[in-house]
DNA sequence: GAGTGGTCTAGACCACCAC
DNA sequence: TGGTGGTCTAGACCACTCC
């Protein structure tokens, strides 16, 4: 007993549509459905239940996945999608009293919102700057900048991952060089050179993750990333960073003021 | 002659992984592979060549479709994915001087972008507010708001759908209950009511669409749509219109600019 | 009508998980 | 060991597009 409506054959939508729409709004329906992180019926109960082939039901199944929301795990069963804790940013978090609390911004707001932060797959190198990056930083293409990566969780799920570019001159012989950039963070470090920060500017996008970033951010199929792309520039109007970024759509809102003018 | 490598039966990836990372080699190659709009291989020239069961060769395309590189086109063939012309919104698109050229924002920025802009499917109605609308306009719940849903279309793409919601007393008696909201549209008609804009907050996101947002916006399943939910406040603090649109994700580029304060 | 993708059937073997 | 999902085969009929 599936506690599910038959599907209609004289239906001018197909079967596995008709199975994914069942579905769907159980999955929607909330408290009266499945819950988050519930497992929904196997491929054999719902092969029985619709009276259809294997295929019918797995299409209907990877339909919903491909909505986000459902996850399969092999041998385990298929269940409802969790939805992670939302990181709500605003534009104030790179705020200067919080770098003058010796904190930086990812730390700052995990104190704010009351989950685990962590920073790991540090890597700082040397290297040329990407097309993009010269072209933001205002220098000839290639030209030498730090390059450090690294890759945030909150509650020990990865959500982000982050890679920042600094004119190499800029960097040299600061802790910029070094994996902890100690307190208050890069931001700290870069006033620290006589360069105040002044304004940044994000260019915000949204696509679906390559392979790569699905496995470094741990996220299933089906689910998109918000690409961030901040530049920052002193009171002088120089570009002294820019940070590329990669976002668990899901696990983000962003959140932006401006005038109106 | 298909010119792709064949696949290795004993490798430890499965047949169809292989057949999608052959072609995705292929569509990612750039100017020596598969070019925008071309046509991939047909399934029945990708059974012969890798000597696979169809559904092989349909679940290497499915993995495509999901990565958003390809569409399917019904009794056509399998084509790769036309990128959008990219629409890059600043934050100051909003500003007067767009308003007082008696221009609507989308009408201005087409202008600047040279692409043909259109909008429709206009609907203006009374209704109750949503409840993240009444939190945000400040209003009791299911208070009585004028809702105007509209679509964007760019060069004859659907790009964008919007619904502004403004307090119904604001609204009672304007042009703004109008289909047609006239020269320098919904904002130019509220500062006419004496509410000048002074400020925006946008709340920015992605998600996968429902089925029902691919239909009106016209994409096909692994497009990401970005979520924009705007609330304009007048000189006095009061909020005045909030605006919940769905943007095609790889149409748009949004930039925010905002001070280190 | 020929070629394309969309859907469905009825099996098979395998890898992973929990007991 | 039994249940789960992952992958594959070899067919079938259909709907759509183009000539």
């Amino acid at each position: 007993m599936l506690n599910l409506d038959q599907i209609d054959r004289d239906s001018d939508q197909s079967p596995y549509r008709q199975i994914a729409s069942t579905l769907r709004d159980r999955i929607l329906a909330g408290n009266e459905g499945y819950q988050q992180g519930d497992k929904i019926p196997s491929e054999a109960a719902l092969i029985e239940h619709f009276g259809v082939a294997r295929m019918t039901v797995r299409q209907a199944i990877n339909e919903l996945r491909g909505e986000g929301l459902i996850v399969s795990e092999h041998g385990r069963g298929v269940f409802v999608r969790l939805a992670p804790p939302v990181r709500r940013l605003a534009s104030d978090r790179f705020a200067r009293r919080h770098r003058d609390a010796g904190k930086a911004a990812f730390l700052a707001e995990a104190d704010a919102s009351g989950y685990k932060p962590e920073v790991d797959r540090i890597d700082v190198r040397r290297g040329p700057a990407p097309k993009a990056v010269a072209e933001r930083l205002g220098l000839a293409n290639e030209a030498e900048v730090v390059i450090r990566a690294r890759r945030y969780l909150a509650n020990g799920r990865p959500v982000e991952t982050a890679v920042s570019y600094i004119p190499g001159e800029l960097a040299a012989g600061t802790a910029i060089e070094q994996a902890d950039t100690g307190p208050g963070g890069l931001y700290a470090r870069l006033e620290e050179t006589g360069h105040i920060l002044d304004r940044f500017t994000e260019e915000v996008g949204a696509r679906m993750p390559v392979a790569e970033e699905r496995q470094s951010l741990g996220i299933s199929p089906g689910t998109p990333v918000l690409t961030v792309l901040r530049t920052a520039y002193d009171t002088k109007g120089m570009a002294v960073e820019v940070c590329d970024t990669v976002k668990v759509a899901p696990a983000y809102l962003l959140q932006y003021d401006f005038p109106a003018r």
